[in-house]
RNA sequence: GCGCCAGUGGCGGAAUGGUAGACGCGCUGGUCUUAGGAACCAGUGGGCAACCGUGGGGGUUCGAGUCCCUCCUGGCGCACCA
C-alpha cells in the first residue's frame, strides 16, 4: 500500500554558494524520499529560493549590480551546486519567492487575511534597525540588538502593516500538544515564546483625572500589598503629563542605565486611588516596566516582589506584607497564608486569587484576565528587494487594499540603491498612479513584506507551483501536511511560529483540514571544524595547515600554526571545507557516508580528514567486496541479510543514520570473514536495494555491472520469522553481577539449565558452602542467583 | 537568575531496567604489494591479579549508564514577562 510522503528541507537563502550544512541538510531529506520511493510510497520532495531579502540589496549597493540579477545568477549557482550533489529532488516544483508568480499570490494571501481581519495597519512604536534602515519584528531583535546587523535598535513611532498572530495565541500554544514529532526543546522555547500567563486586569482611578489605568496582574491576592504605580514611559499617561522634551529626555536617562538593571523611576505626580482601601498610592514611570507586556503599567507590591522590593528600597515607598512568610526575608515569592488583607486573611494563595477576582468582578473594578506576550506580528520592512504590499494611498490619507483583479503589483526593476532607505520611495513613476476604481490620484505601498512571510507558505506553493491562485485547497487537503521537515534550529520560533500561524489563518480562510503544516520536524546539528590561527591571530584555513615533525605549519609562509577549538564553520574563521573540492575528492557517496556516519543526525557533526577518508574507504569497500566473483556461498546468511533489512530501514524511520552506517559495516565485516561472496544473486540484489538511500551512485553502478539493469527493485519486506535466534548465549549472574554466559537454546528449561550451571566451576567457586536462596530466571535472558 | 538538555575508553559514539563500550576513528604488532588518501590479519576500558569501571554522593530493584533525590561540570534557550 503506498503512501503520501511529503519530505522537505528548509529552502536556502541564495548566497551565492552552498556550504556543508546545507549538503547535511539535504542528505538526510535525500535518504528519506529516496528510501520511501523505494517503498512505493507517493514522494514529494521539492525545493526551491528564498530569494526576497536584504543581503541582496547591500550586495547590489557594494558590487554595483541589480538585488534581481545578483540573486538570479546566485540562484543559478547555487543550483548547478545542488545538481551536482545528484539529490533525488522534484525540480519541476522549483519555485523563488523573488518571482513574479509567487509574490502574485503572496499579495492574494495578503488580501484574503486582510478580509479576514487577520492584517491590519495602526501606528506602532516599532523596533528600528538604523544599520538596515528598517523595521524588525520582535522576534528579530536579539538582547536590544538587531538579529543581522548587530546594532542598538531604536524605537520609532510608525504606521505599520501587522498580522494578527495573537488570535491565534491560544490555539498555536495548545495545539503544540499535537506536534508528538517535534523536538521537545522546540515545543518549550515556542511556548515560553507565547508566553501565556493567567491573572487578572484591575482598574485604578486616578484621584487627579476622571481616568483609569489598567494593569495586568498575576498576583492580584497581594493587591492589599500595593503601594505604588508604575507604568512605562511609553504609556498613554506619561504622553498627557509630560511635554516630548521631558519624556525624550527621561528615556535617555532609561537608556544610559543599559545592562546593569538598576531601577529607576520618575515620580509623575499622580496618585491611584487603591482599589480596596481607603488611601492613595503614587504613580511612577519606572524603567523596568514593559511597554510591550501587558498593559504597560503595575501595581507595586514590595513586600511580594523583587523588583518592586529594590524599587520601593530606593524611593523609600512603604512595604507592606500580605502573604504570612514567618521570618523569611523580604520579598517572599512564594506561597502563605494570607494576612493584613480583610478579604482574604487566612487563605492561601490559590484560593486568595480565586477569591479576590470574584470581589474584583463584583465591585466592577477588575476581571479575570489570560496576557500573552506573543504580539502581533509586524510586517512592514522598508526595503526594495521584497514582497510590494497591495494597498494604495489617496491623499487625504486614506488608503485601500486592492482586488485580486489588480494583482501584481509588480516590483519595478529600474530603481537607484544609492543613498539611504527605501528605493521604493524615490520611484515617483511607479509609487505614482491614478486609482481606476475613484480615477483620483493615490499613491502605492511603498514598504515590503517581512521576507518570513515568504517563506510561511512556500511548502503549500511547492504542490503547485504553475497555479493561477496561491494553491488549490482540494490538493492541499490531500497532500499536506509535510510529513518530514528538516533544517536548522536556528528556525525554532520565528519561522516554525509564523508557518503554523498561516497554516491555521488559511485553514480558516479557505476551510481547509490541515491544522498544523509540518508532522515531524527533524533539527540537524551543525558541521564544525578545528580552528587555525597565526601567532598574529589571523585565521587560517584549514587547506593551508601541513603537519611538519609533529608541528603546524603554514604551507605557503612556513608560518607556526596554533591549533584551536572545533567551532561551528564559518567563513568568518576560515574553518570552512568546500564541498566542491570534497565533491571532487572525494565523490558524493563517500561525502553522503561521512554526512551521517560520526554522530547523530540532530548533534554536532565534526569535519575530519579522518572522517571523510574512512567513509571514502568503505565505499571502495562495498566495491570490492562486490566485485568478487568467487567464494563460499553459504544460503545460510539469509538470517543476517534480512536483520541488515530489518535493521537499516529502522534506522532510516528513526533518523539514527549513524547506525545505518554502523550496520553496513557489521554486514560485511560478517560477510568477509566468512569469506561469503555474493555475486549476482537474489541477496546481494537485496543489499542493493538497502544501501540505495545512502550511496545511490555506487548502488545504481552495482546493480548494472550485476544485473544489466539500471533500476533498483522495491524495498525488500521483512520477514521477522528469520530474526528470531534461536540459540542465544545466556548470562548467569550472582547477587546481579556476571559469573559467565553459558550456550543454550531459547525456551530451555529452568530446572535443566540450573543443573549444568550449577556444575560450573566458575558457580561452584562462588556458591561453596553457601546457600542459594533464590533464582531469578528471565526465560531466554538472564539468570540471576542470590546466595544468602 | 529561570528553564531545558547532556556528561560512557585516547576520540566520535552504541546499549526495550537484564553480558556496558555495537560500529567507526586513532593506536600497537604483523602480512602483502601494482608503495596507496591503500588493502588484509591480530590486538586495543583500567589493573599483575582478585577485581574495578558509565561526572560525585545517596536511594528504588534480584539486577541501574538507563528510574528517583541531591550536588558538580558543560551546552543551549529565555532573561526585569508583573
Amino acid at each position: 500500500m503506498s503512501s503520501k510522503k511529503y519530505i522537505l528541507e528548509m529552502f536556502p537563502y541564495p548566497s551565492g554558494n552552498i556550504h556543508m550544512g546545507h549538503v547535511r541538510n539535504y542528505v538526510i531529506g535525500d535518504i528519506c524520499a529516496r528510501y520511501h520511493k523505494l517503498k512505493g510510497d507517493e514522494v514529494i520532495h521539492p525545493m526551491g529560493w528564498d530569494a526576497f531579502g536584504l543581503p541582496a540589496e547591500n550586495a547590489a549597493i557594494q558590487f554595483k549590480t541589480h538585488p534581481k540579477d545578483w540573486t538570479l545568477t546566485n540562484i543559478k549557482n547555487m543550483k548547478d551546486q545542488l545538481l551536482k550533489l545528484d539529490l533525488d529532488l522534484d525540480w519541476d516544483r522549483e519555485l523563488a519567492t523573488c518571482n513574479e508568480n509567487y509574490y502574485h499570490y503572496q499579495q492574494e494571501l495578503f488580501i484574503d487575511l486582510f478580509n479576514a481581519g487577520l492584517a491590519y495597519k495602526k501606528d506602532a512604536i516599532v523596533n528600528w534597525d538604523p544599520i538596515d534602515q528598517t523595521v524588525l519584528a520582535n522576534e528579530q531583535v536579539i538582547d536590544g540588538k538587531g538579529w543581522r546587523t548587530g546594532a542598538t535598535v531604536e524605537k520609532k513611532k510608525l504606521s505599520q502593516w501587522f498580522f494578527k498572530i495573537t488570535e491565534y495565541a491560544e490555539e498555536l500554544l495548545n495545539d503544540l500538544n499535537k506536534l508528538t514529532l517535534w523536538p521537545e526543546k522546540v515545543k518549550t522555547m515556542q511556548k515560553n515564546w507565547i508566553g501565556k500567563s493567567i491573572g487578572a486586569e484591575i482598574k485604578f482611578k486616578i484621584v487627579e483625572k476622571d481616568k483609569y489605568l489598567n494593569i495586568f496582574t498575576t498576583r492580584p491576592d497581594t493587591i492589599y500589598g500595593a503601594t505604588f504605580i508604575a507604568v512605562s514611559i511609553n504609556h498613554q499617561i506619561v504622553n498627557e503629563m509630560l511635554d516630548t522634551a521631558s519624556i525624550e529626555k527621561i528615556r535617555k536617562d532609561f537608556e544610559e542605565v543599559g545592562d546593569d538593571k538598576e531601577k529607576i523611576g520618575i515620580n509623575l505626580n499622580l496618585k491611584c486611588k487603591h482599589p480596596i482601601l481607603n488611601k492613595e498610592i503614587p504613580i511612577y514611570i519606572a524603567n523596568f516596566v514593559l511597554d510591550n507586556y501587558g498593559e504597560g503599567a503595575i501595581f507595586g507590591c514590595p513586600a511580594h516582589d523583587e523588583r518592586d522590593y529594590e524599587f520601593a528600597k530606593k524611593y523609600q515607598l512603604p512595604i507592606i506584607k500580605v502573604i504570612d512568610c514567618m521570618d523569611t526575608e523580604l520579598p517572599y515569592i512564594g506561597d502563605g497564608k494570607l494576612i493584613n488583607s480583610p478579604l482574604l486573611d487566612g487563605l492561601n494563595k490559590d484560593k486568595a486569587i480565586d477569591e479576590i477576582i470574584k470581589f474584583l468582578i463584583n465591585s466592577g473594578i477588575g476581571e479575570k484576565k489570560i496576557n500573552y506576550k506573543l504580539r502581533d506580528w509586524g510586517v512592514s520592512r522598508q526595503r526594495y528587494w521584497g514582497c510590494p504590499i497591495p494597498v494604495i494611498y489617496y491623499e487625504d490619507g486614506s488608503y485601500r487594499v486592492l482586488d485580486k483583479s489588480e494583482l501584481p503589483v509588480v516590483l519595478p526593476y529600474d530603481i537607484s540603491l544609492e543613498g539611504k532607505g527605501n528605493a521604493l520611495i524615490n520611484k515617483e513613476s511607479w509609487r505614482k498612479i491614478i486609482c481606476p476604481k475613484t480615477n483620483k490620484e493615490a499613491y502605492r505601498e511603498t514598504d515590503t513584506l517581512d521576507t518570513f512571510v515568504d517563506s510561511s507558505w512556500y511548502y503549500i506553493r511547492f504542490l503547485n507551483n504553475k497555479l493561477n491562485q496561491p494553491f488549490d485547497p482540494s490538493q492541499a487537503n490531500k497532500l499536506l501536511p509535510v510529513d518530514k521537515y528538516i533544517g536548522g534550529i536556528e528556525h525554532a520560533i520565528l519561522h516554525l511560529l509564523y508557518s503554523r500561524f498561516f497554516m491555521k489563518a488559511l485553514r480558516d480562510i479557505y476551510n481547509l483540514k490541515i491544522d498544523e503544516p509540518f508532522k515531524q520536524l527533524f533539527t540537524q546539528g551543525m558541521i564544525t571544524h578545528k580552528t587555525y590561527k597565526t601567532i598574529t591571530n589571523e585565521w587560517v584555513m584549514p587547506i593551508e595547515v601541513v603537519s611538519k615533525n609533529g608541528k603546524l605549519l603554514r604551507n605557503k609562509t612556513g608560518e607556526t600554526i596554533e591549533e584551536g577549538p572545533c567551532e561551528k564553520m564559518s567563513k568568518s574563521k576560515k574553518n570552512v571545507v568546500e564541498p566542491n573540492e570534497i565533491l571532487e575528492s572525494y565523490g558524493i557517496d563517500a561525502t553522503r557516508v561521512f554526512m551521517i556516519s560520526d554522530s547523530p543526525p540532530d548533534r554536532e557533526l565534526e569535519w575530519t580528514d579522518e572522517g571523510i577518508q574512512g567513509s571514502k574507504n568503505l565505499v571502495n569497500r562495498i566495491q570490492r567486496y562486490f566485485l568478487k566473483k568467487k567464494g563460499n556461498i553459504n544460503l545460510n546468511i539469509e538470517k543476517e541479510i534480512e536483520k541488515f533489512v530489518y535493521n537499516i530501514e529502522k534506522n532510516i524511520l528513526n533518523f539514527s543514520l549513524n547506525k545505518c552506517v554502523a550496520d553496513i559495516y557489521t554486514l560485511f565485516n560478517y560477510l568477509e570473514k566468512k569469506e561469503l561472496y555474493l555475486y549476482d544473486n537474489k541477496l546481494s540484489k537485496k543489499i542493493l536495494i538497502c544501501l540505495f538511500p545512502i550511496v545511490p551512485k555506487l548502488s545504481l553502478s552495482l546493480n548494472k555491472t550485476l544485473f544489466k539493469s539500471d533500476n533498483i527493485e522495491k524495498w525488500p519486506d521483512v520477514n521477522e520469522d528469520l530474526l528470531i535466534e534461536n540459540k542465544i548465549k545466556l548470562p548467569i549472574q550472582i547477587h546481579g553481577k556476571l559469573v559467565t554466559t553459558i550456550d543454550t537454546t531459547k525456551g530451555y528449561s529452568e530446572k535443566e539449565i540450573l543443573k549444568t550451571i550449577y556444575q560450573l566451576d566458575k558457580i561452584k567457586n562462588k556458591i561453596q558452602n553457601k546457600k542459594v536462596t533464590k533464582v531469578i530466571n528471565v526465560q531466554d535472558k538472564i539468570i540471576n542467583i542470590i546466595i544468602n
